[in-house]
RNA sequence: CGCGGGGUGGAGAAGUGGCAUCUCGCGAGGCCCAUAACCUCGAGAUCCCGGGUUCGAAUCCCGGCCCCGCAACCA
């Protein structure tokens, strides 16, 4: 069977997820669905980032004297936010856990075997912001362009990592395979990242405890990118269970957030090549949204808690606006305003009043019987719907579904049945049965980006359990609904509001 | 010369060389199966400005103006 492996970034545990967060994740795991529906062997990995000085720093700040203790209660909370927000993660990897430490330890001495790990006493400036060294030529007006801050002078012993090295080769790679860095803009960025401004980078730290130990030196620890990246790995294995890490290595895609894409194009890859392991197929960074037009910020008060946005409109709502209304991989903007409209009108509308249209209809010509199969194709539909998931634009993908949606509503003005019910039986049947089948197509399509109302309406279609375990051609061949099955008594899929 | 995103009818967006598209809103009509839903037609856009390339530019190139994100938390 074949694999598909994707992962989202993992988490830092300093605050509860925002709508940012569940956002990254929610496209993981449309594609996850997405994947498993054609009957591959799937793996969704999430999880949270542990060794970093910001989890100590808010343990700290919510009086935690045990900083353990703190992340463990944070990142249970994660999980289970992340479980009932319907993300089906299948491995949930803790930077703190064991299985990590092993992993990191084993790709640390195989860099350094390789060479590429050398000790340098390092005077530099440090940006606590960034975490990280810059150097003098990145300074504006004496600070971090970044964090507008003035960075610390520090000298410590580090170790580094010869970044340098493989400039070349990461642009080959980069030039190579078009579609390693997604979308085309990122790879623009990353392009002219590697080969003008990266530099060596240092990945241990003297002056912090919190972390893993460098192997052989415990008077460091290793910086928090360099351990944090190497989850990719130990989620699934590596260092503690290679058979499932040479399953479902390498990763098919990455999804990480625009901000983080130069660790994850850059540093991550050559991670990799230094330990001779396969880069990932595909690194996709999506865009932020801001909310009602401002940025997400929590002294604005703005910041979205997903899950009471999911509350009020329900999970799926929520993810239609999301994969709907903003195009993956660009900026957007999130406004439970206009999540409302979206409700009213695609779903309510558009989708729910058809789908109870037609289900009346077959109730009260048909006495809730599915009529005799007629011809039909969606060929063309489906191939439409693959290629936009495919390509993860999960827009497009469900406006492949909403197009069919819109002609069926025309298909039913057009044809007329409760004319035809008095005139043509033959026509009146052929009508309704395109019009089931077409609905049955639309739950399969879906289920990856609407579960749960694809499985109300394979219910209502009177399609039992089963139906959705068929394999994926098999369930696009057109006439997947039994003639003469019972449809059930149609309930609103999405129940008009009047807020 | 810090990095990046963007400027398309009243609102929100898609479109990256070939008749300017979609949703909402607005106007008129149709339908009566349906969640006051659905369907049709219409009004409404100098595609930020100025140059250039091209048979042809919203789209490519050059210059400019403006907005936004990253700089305390923050995908």
């Amino acid at each position: 069977m074949e694999k598909f492996y994707v992962t989202t970034p993992i988490y830092y545990v300093n605050d509860v997820p925002h709508i940012g967060h569940f956002y990254t994740s929610l496209a993981a795991d449309a594609l996850a669905r997405y994947w498993r529906m054609r009957g591959r062997d799937v793996f969704l990995l999430t999880g949270t980032d542990e060794n970093s000085q910001k989890n100590v720093e808010a343990a700290a700040k919510r009086g935690y004297d045990d900083v353990q203790a703190y992340i463990d209660m944070m990142s249970g909370r994660w999980f289970a936010i992340f479980r009932d927000l319907g993300i089906t993660f299948d491995g949930f990897i803790r930077t703190t856990e064991e299985r990590h430490r092993i992993g990191v330890e084993e790709f640390w001495r195989r860099v350094e075997s390789t060479g590429d790990i050398y000790l340098g006493e390092y005077e530099g400036l440090y940006c606590a912001g960034c975490e990280a060294f810059i150097t003098e030529s990145d300074l504006t007006d004496g600070q971090c362009p970044v964090h507008r801050k003035e960075p610390q002078r520090i000298k410590e012993k580090n170790y580094f990592f010869r970044l340098s090295a493989y400039r070349e080769r990461l642009l080959e790679h980069i030039d190579a395979h078009p579609e390693f860095i997604q979308p085309v803009s990122r790879r623009n960025e990353v392009r002219s990242y590697v080969e003008r401004f990266m530099e060596d980078i240092s990945i241990s730290r003297e002056t912090m405890k919190w972390g893993i130990p460098v192997p052989g030196d415990p008077t460091q620890v290793i910086y928090v990118w360099f351990d944090a990246l190497i989850n990719y790995l130990t989620g699934i294995g590596f260092g503690d269970d290679q058979e499932r890490f040479g399953r479902y290595w390498p990763a098919d895609v990455q999804l990480v957030g625009k901000d983080i894409i130069k660790f994850h194009c850059a540093l991550w890859p050559a991670m990799l090549m230094s330990a001779g392991i396969p880069l990932p197929k595909k690194v996709f960074a999506h865009g932020f949204f801001t909310i009602d037009g401002e940025k997400i910020s929590k002294s604005l008060g703005n910041a979205v808690d997903p899950q009471a946005a999911a509350e009020r409109y329900g999970i799926d709502a929520l993810r239609f606006f999301l994969l709907r209304e903003i195009t993956f991989g660009e900026d957007g903007d999130f406004s439970m305003d206009r999540l409302g409209e979206r409700y009213a009108n695609d779903l309510a509308n558009e989708l729910g009043n058809l789908s109870h249209r037609v289900l009346s209809m077959t109730a009260k010509y048909f006495a809730g019987k599915v009529p005799p199969a007629t011809d039909g194709s969606l060929g063309p539909v489906w191939d439409r719907y693959d290629q936009a998931m495919a390509d993860l634009r999960f827009g497009a993908a469900l406006d492949a579904i909403w197009d069919l949606l819109r002609d069926s509503n025309r298909l039913i003005d057009a044809e007329q049945p409760w004319k035809l019910a008095k005139t043509d039986q033959e026509r009146l049947a052929a009508v309704l049965y395109t019009l089931l089948e077409r609905l049955r197509a639309s739950a399969w399509m879906l289920r990856p980006l609407l579960p749960e109302t694809a499985g109300k309406m394979r219910r209502q279609l009177g399609l039992s359990e089963e139906e959705f375990d068929r394999e994926y051609e098999a369930a696009r061949v057109w006439g997947g609904i039994a003639e003469n099955a019972t449809i059930a008594k149609s309930e609103p899929l999405f129940p008009r509001r009047d807020d």
